[in-house]
DNA sequence: CGAAAATTTGACATGACTCAACTGGAGTGG
DNA sequence: CCACTCCAGTTGAGTCATGTCAAATTTTCG
């Protein structure tokens, strides 16, 4: 088997059991494509057609506000599924922009394929739950720590819990990530390193 | 039909369709609960045992940060399903409170009733992804909103959105809410009345 | 009515933003 | 191999949004 398509199945496997027969069946449903560094996944005003699973490589989803400024959403990396969920759920305007960092391979899979494969495998519609379950429980836990912690604390934290994530992308897009200016990011760093030699 | 259970039937019929005699077999899995106002329906530290659909009444989730202050990370109230989902789907220690701030009547399923109904009514699994994908997306947009508005904006964008909860809760719940504190709210508050005056 | 809870007020402190200038790489092309 | 540009990151001065604390006031409710 493609080892891009291994490494979806694999992703499934630890999350509920499928037989052989349903691996083999969901494989053709499956498309494998790949974005260069730079290129949108889904843009803002499109709709987004697929979900998108992220082999290798690294993405950022983003919004851009009525003054014109990003404010990332998102970070996604190899092994992690990423979309505007409420555009591609209600198929209207997305958002939310999904960008590549850098040259990016994904498997994608569109709505009508999707709904083939949960007719195929309803277990599937469980791998999903699980997935998304898991997401949602992070974003609660990061809208609390937005209001309970401070802005070093969760520059620390963020860098320990993700430090490939922190060390592959610019300083700039943590800031906009964890709700700060990166002027403001950038003393907060000065900070921490007389901190840390005093 | 109780009233309560097919106020639940209907709002899972509004995602999925249930044939009639799914509809009866579902009915002896849900256990319908009643709440005093103050009263807790997860604590901190206990592990959540159920899924949890309020009928009727409201309810908050909350976190409490080390220094002893509240962070509410949401409101529920009728027709919404309400848990600490982490706590839920690993049976481990609940890090959020959700506390009844009016008598509130809900419908519960435990885990091992939540597994028999899957194997019972598979679409169920659909419905429960339906419901989180629709929670994730509107926390996506809540962080955004974080970010991108200032306090003045998510607190008349929050009473627009959701008045019927904006009428009914504390202002302090409120500012817990938006993650300002209430002095801040009351000031905000101050300055709207005499915006509108003038 | 009285006590507790919620809200408001005001003085003051500070975390975080703005803006503009500067530094320092990483290409790129001559 | 240098000059040039572009982009990310840094600095610093001034400002604004929001927080803190303590007290006064209003509302709620037994």
């Amino acid at each position: 088997m493609n080892s891009s398509f291994l490494k979806l199945i694999n992703h499934i496997n630890r999350r509920i059991i499928l037989t052989e027969d349903e691996q083999q069946a969901i494989i053709p449903h499956l498309n494998l494509r790949s974005y260069l560094k730079g290129q949108y996944i889904v843009q803002e005003g499109d709709v987004s057609r697929n979900e998108t699973f992220i082999v290798s490589g690294k993405v950022r989803s983003f919004y851009l506000d009525d003054k014109g400024n990003e404010h990332i959403v998102a970070f996604g990396i190899e092994d992690w599924w990423i979309n505007d969920i409420c555009s591609y759920t209600t198929q209207t305007p997305a958002e939310f922009n999904i960008q590549c960092l850098e040259p990016t391979e994904v498997i994608q899979i569109s709505r009508d394929k999707m709904e083939e494969l949960f007719i195929l495998a309803p277990k599937l519609e469980r791998y999903f739950r699980l997935i998304i379950q898991k997401a949602y429980a992070n974003m609660s836990k990061r809208i609390v720590n937005n209001h309970a912690q401070s802005a070093k604390e969760r520059y620390l934290s963020f860098i320990g819990t993700y430090p490939d994530i922190a060390n592959r992308v610019p300083q700039y897009m943590i800031a906009s990530y964890l709700g700060i200016t990166k002027e403001f990011l950038s003393s907060l760093r000065k900070q921490i390193h007389s901190d840390a030699k005093s």
